[in-house]
RNA sequence: CGGGGAGUGGCGCAGCCUGGUAGCGCGUCUGCUUUGGGAGCAGAGGGUCGCAGGUUCGAAUCCUGUCUCCCCGACCA
């Protein structure tokens, strides 16, 4: 993309709305702007980032075996009348009539949606055990919105739901979702925890939160060191792998973390003092099970292999896409702007060139742009009639992972200057092993 | 939902108390000079001061109502 066709409004001033970093780096890079309380367009930047995301959310599910759809984002309120919910929920729920005076509701969530359409169609144990998940738009009517998108009224969430025949099926569902997770964080370039919710709906073990660490997150946490320093996401582990899955979940639920919420002194006094690390955290994640409550509320059974009825036994598994952008910036940011993990970056390099006047850096610069787009590299050329102090300021706060920084004085010379974001190292090399290490 | 604050060019703000027809910085546009980490000078464009009533010769300013947004608390993917 040549950033002067692009659509990336920069601003050297925060809006005075924003009081989180994340907040106001979005509206200055450019990502985000609200068009009512806690409902946000995303522009170019942000939507790129936001897709990417999504990909990444979207490609583990489908490792793990889960299946996607698509449910819509408006529904009847019989449907949650069925569940009880519909009275239940309460003023966070947006309820809405249509013409003919029906009433409806915005869906912040799909429990009671999936229930029924699996209930429709499925009469078999053979149908089991099954997962399926969308990645949509879902609202819910804070009462104070807050925090961009970390906080919003609307937001996009990847929601799971499992369907087993037994508990037992259903903590292998709970398992390979729990490691979907680890490993979808891990990719995504965060550290997330994983911690013990408070309780889960219908009490028992399975029920876990995911923490992104990050100083301005909005409860305390306390864990093991060895979330930092281990691989949890177990490459070698097989979906399939029922002792492996169910060792990684005990090995888990053996190292300590917690929100102040589910904080257990007693518990945490035995972690050893050098491994005791404390801090914030903002939750990404939440999965939980919650056996027969709405199989059961709405009917939904399936014939069993002995000739019986069976109730299914569910789960669901929730990530909040557009509050990872969000927690993502807190958690990997500096004063000059965002720093992007490399998975989610909205481009992978960005050129500047010094001198606009300079047509011996124009020239190269656009030589290395068609490369690099050529070999498959997203890159952001900056070819702005801009000063390159400016440029470079906007690269910052844009937050690409890698700059190609070009001018007269390198090209004489013979080089270009690569530029690492996130340690500000400068490396002056030829174009060509400039061009050599960044399609590597 | 309780408490507090704010709506004035794209962004950040002043003006309001003490009514007289709107100003500053940044950004935008033009020209010139500049050019290696958010340039300088000169000029220009852009706002019926959230909205609706009211008081007044006259309202951004005073009064009433209303809408919206933000902050603190309680609540949450």
């Amino acid at each position: 993309m040549r950033l002067s066709r692009a659509f990336l409004p920069v601003l050297k001033e925060s809006p005075s709305d924003a009081q989180i970093v994340s907040h106001k780096l979005m509206l200055r890079a450019g990502l985000v702007r609200q068009t009512a309380a806690g409902i946000y367009a995303w522009l170019p930047l942000g939507f790129r980032v936001l897709k990417k995301i999504e990909q990444i959310v979207r490609e583990e599910q489908d490792r793990a075996g889960s299946l996607e759809m698509l449910m819509p984002t408006i529904q009847s309120a019989d449907l949650w009348r069925e569940s009880g919910r519909y009275d239940a929920y309460g003023p966070e729920m947006l309820r809405i009539r249509d013409r003919h005076d029906r009433e409806m509701l915005f869906g912040p969530t799909n429990e009671e949606m999936l229930t029924a359409l699996f209930r429709d169609d499925v009469r078999s144990y053979r149908d089991l055990p099954r997962t399926l998940y969308h990645v949509q738009w879902k609202f819910r009517d804070e009462v104070r919105p807050r925090f961009g998108v970390m906080r919003g009224r609307e937001f996009l969430m990847k929601d799971a739901y499992s369907f087993d025949l037994d508990e037992a099926g259903a903590r292998q569902s709970y398992y390979t979702q729990l490691l979907a997770y680890l490993r979808t964080f891990q990719r995504l370039g965060i550290r997330a925890v994983p911690m013990k919710a408070a309780s889960g709906p219908i009490g028992g073990d399975l029920s876990h939160e995911f923490i992104v660490l990050a100083p301005t997150g909005e409860s305390e946490v306390f864990y093991d060191a060895s979330y930092e320093e281990m691989d949890w996401s177990g490459s070698d582990l097989q979906y399939g792998d029922v002792a492996g899955l169910r060792a990684l979940f005990d090995r888990i639920g053996q190292t300590y973390a917690a929100t102040d919420e589910t904080h257990d002194e007693a518990r945490w006094s035995e972690v050893p003092a050098t491994s005791q690390r404390t801090g914030r955290g903002i939750e990404v994640g939440h999965i939980f099970y919650f056996g027969t409550k709405y199989s059961d509320a709405m009917g939904l059974r399936v014939s069993g292999q002995d000739g019986g009825m069976v109730t299914p036994h569910m789960g669901s598994y929730g990530i909040g896409v557009s509050r990872l952008v969000g927690a993502i910036i807190e958690a990997s940011h500096d004063d000059a702007g965002i720093i992007w993990p490399e998975a989610v970056a909205p481009w992978q390099v960005g050129i500047v060139t010094m001198r606009g006047d300079d047509a011996a850096s124009q020239q190269a610069a656009g030589e290395m742009y068609t490369k690099l787009t050529a070999a498959g590299v997203e890159t952001l050329y900056d070819d702005r009639d801009e000063r390159g102090g400016a440029k470079l300021a906007s690269m910052d706060l844009m937050g690409l992972p890698r700059q190609i920084i070009i001018g007269p004085r390198g090209l004489a010379a013979g080089t270009v200057e690569l530029k690492d974001r996130r340690t500000g190292e400068k490396q002056e090399l030829s174009i060509g092993s400039a061009l050599a290490r960044l399609t590597a």
